[in-house]
DNA sequence: GCAGTGACTAGTA
DNA sequence: ATACTAGCCACTG
């Protein structure tokens, strides 16, 4: 079962999911927990095709400045914002998210043979 | 099949 | 600090 295609939305929102409230994860860290390392606008675009009212968790993803990554449509960065702060997220002055601080540190279960 | 696009990132200036 | 570049790859027309 060598196949990815058709397995990249899945995996890739299983790593969302598994993100704890109150923390944040980058797109590229995402990309790699999911297996494809170096693959971070793929993340964004598997988000970006989530349907309204989905259960996961796709506004604790953000890009690796810490900030709330813009789209097309104007409101949606100013939504984000408003559920990571009811989760407890603090943005500084810049409007960005301390990295060092907030950042999801999960352990990279590699999948090697073992 | 090719070119443009995008909720990205690391590097360089 | 900002601006631009190359690399990345699925999706779209």
């Amino acid at each position: 079962m060598g196949d990815r295609s058709g397995e990249r939305y899945p995996r890739i929102y299983a790593v969302v999911r598994r993100i704890p409230q109150g923390r944040v994860a980058t797109y590229g860290q995402v990309a790699a927990l999911a297996g494809f390392p170096g693959q971070a606008r793929q993340v964004g675009y598997a988000l970006h095709s989530l349907p309204e009212g989905t259960e996961v968790p796709w506004q604790r993803v953000i890009n690796a400045r810490g900030e709330v990554s813009l789209r097309s449509e104007a409101g949606w960065e100013r939504y984000q914002r408003h559920l990571l702060e009811e989760e407890g997220i603090v943005f500084n002055d810049s409007g960005r998210v301390d990295l060092d601080l907030y950042r999801w540190e999960a352990a990279l279960t590699t999948p090697r043979s073992r």
